[in-house]
DNA sequence: TCGGTGGCCGAAAACGTTTTCAGGAACGTA
DNA sequence: TACGTTCCTGAAAACGTTTTCGGCCACCGA
């Protein structure tokens, strides 16, 4: 079976076939696609309009041997369920764009032998980068320097300065907090936040109490209230809080899952939120944010701007502009109607 | 600068090093390598040694051009932010192991011509095959019949009975949240859901209505509570649920975020969950299920197996052994202590 | 008329594999 | 010794591009 253009219908097509459609040889049909300025226009002329007669599409095994370019890169995350490594790998996958890039995705839940296993599988395919996305913002072990591809880390640092590391700004996301809170008029502030054994933690703590101090404001409760990442500590944290400083008249969680447990006992209490406790959450989770009695203001870390960034960094890397050291990237804050001026 | 074996370092090495150190041909060695039976078992030794002495991985794109066949698959995703998508997607990574086939994501967010954007840039690269995940469990237009790869759509299902779809039973599901309640000894059960725009709104009630019928019961609040997909709702219906029906001792709600509006109410109302009132979500969200008061017994609709079935099916249908029609995946009750036996 | 100069084009090599096919070695048999 | 078999090996083609380099042609100035 021929189909009209002279073409055996189930064979793909070519830069042959296109060649010998317009009348040219493969070199210089070759040259005509690519934009070589060394052909006629004319020629040019006729031999892309050949190629999409044909619905010609260069064939990517071929030319990558070649050029010794894939076109791809790999993305290798520690937890897809994670809500931090989707919306990064979000921006990521966005800002290749999909027409010269296209990402490999690996997770590699966490296990580090299984990281290693990925690793290999996408050196052999010959990526062309490697944007590695951590599932903690602590600092993880490097891959190594002596990697045939330019990588980048997101979220989770390299240990390794020589490498090009993107991460959150936790220090400046509690200092945003506390200072929306101060703007509001409050004065007796309270943190109440996860785990102590996250760096995160003690960074935001450390943002909210520089911009404590910059007003000679002390922490409310006395102390910052580590514990766990979840509502029912925010719960727990609050009923002692309120039982230590029935005063406060706000409070910092560091995270959006602990200000839930937060509201709920303010809520139980009957105090009004935000009329006598302003409450600020972190995250900008927004099924636990938006849903909230009231919707939670909070902070947004730019998760996906992050992933956008590293995409970029990555490409300059490829092109032979690496990048080193530890890069920053900005939260900003989301108002809703859990804080509000006093009065 | 040479390495100790001989071979310029910066050069990466290929079937030829590895021949010439092993004193063999190109030709022997690839066989050797790929367990062709007609080589002597110590020639054969003799390359393997060679091969990983020099640390030898073979070029996939040489390998590609000749066998035809890329080692990659798509996963071509309408939203990578979405809740049901990840799973999904894990599900699928996992299921395809990175050993054999490296699969390349694709986020279309929603958009038809980003999707046939991703969807040519997929083709170019010669993917093997594809998975296609949606973003509502509503059907989807097909893809077409006359791709050069099998397809299976997972979640979503093909508008096309010829193509291969996975989804979920949201009818078991109802179902099963239903039988769970009246093994509570639960007699006057009602149900709270979400927009019934959504077709899976629908069959969740049906399956609920149907186990309902089979005992003589009838629907506790009259009828089935649609609305939307949101804790407030969840909230405002309970309310005027318990105004209109104020023994009903079981809540079935069609999502988790629903439920846990569901929750806030009564324990607001001072009404005992699971003693007076048993309350049952669906989704599993983690997050929202186990933070709970209290934790919420739920339907978890196993989006991850579906998604390593999907990747099977695939395989399979790559394998020359391709499906057709639509797949139900069961659902499966998770119990925690929002719903017990009455008394 | 003739050499020189550019502008276009094509032949061929190269990329690194897999696979086919012919032939050599070793061996047993007549 | 001659011959057929069985095993193993290697030369070479093929996959579909890109890129180098030589050559053809037309044109120009002398």
């Amino acid at each position: 079976m021929e189909a009209t253009n002279g073409v055996a219908a189930n064979r793909t097509v070519t830069l042959r076939d296109v060649a010998r459609l317009a009348g040219v040889s493969v070199a210089t049909a070759s040259k005509a696609l690519n934009g070589q300025p060394q052909v006629r226009a004319e020629t040019r002329a006729r031999v892309v309009k050949a190629a999409e007669q044909l619905s010609f599409s260069p064939n990517t095994f071929a030319q990558s041997l070649i050029t010794q370019r894939s076109g791809t890169v790999g993305l290798l995350t520690s937890d897809l369920e994670g809500r931090f490594s989707i919306p990064i790998l979000m921006g990521a996958e966005d800002a290749f764009g999909s027409d010269q890039t296209s990402v490999f995705l690996c997770d590699a839940r966490g296990d580090s032998i299984r990281e290693k296993h990925h690793l290999r599988a996408l050196l052999t395919r010959r990526v062309d980068g490697l944007i590695v996305v951590g599932a903690r913002p602590d600092t993880r072990p490097s891959l190594g320097r002596d990697l045939p591809v330019p990588v980048v880390y997101a979220y989770a640092p390299s240990d390794d300065p020589a490498d090009l590391s993107l991460v959150t700004d936790n220090v400046g996301g509690g200092r945003l907090a506390v200072d929306h809170l101060i703007r509001c008029g409050r004065r007796r502030i309270a943190h109440i936040t996860g785990d102590p054994g996250y760096g995160a933690a003690h960074d935001r703590a450390r943002g909210a109490l520089d911009r404590l101090a910059e007003e000679n404001l002390e922490l409310a409760g006395g102390e910052v209230w580590f514990g766990m990442w979840s509502e029912a500590w925010g719960r727990g944290a609050t009923r002692m809080l309120l039982e230590r400083s029935p005063d406060v008249d706000a409070i910092f969680a560091g995270s959006d899952e602990i200000a839930r447990g937060v509201l709920d006992v303010l809520h139980e209490e009957r105090i009004d939120v935000p009329g006598q406790v302003a409450v600020i959450g972190f995250d900008n989770w927004n099924i636990l944010a938006v849903n909230a009695r009231p919707p939670l203001t909070t902070v947004d870390l730019n998760l996906e701007q992050l992933g956008r960034i590293a995409a970029q960094r990555l490409s300059a890397a490829m092109e032979g502009n690496p990048g080193s050291g530890v890069e920053t990237i900005a939260g900003r804050l989301v108002t809703r109607e859990s804080t509000a001026p006093l009065g």
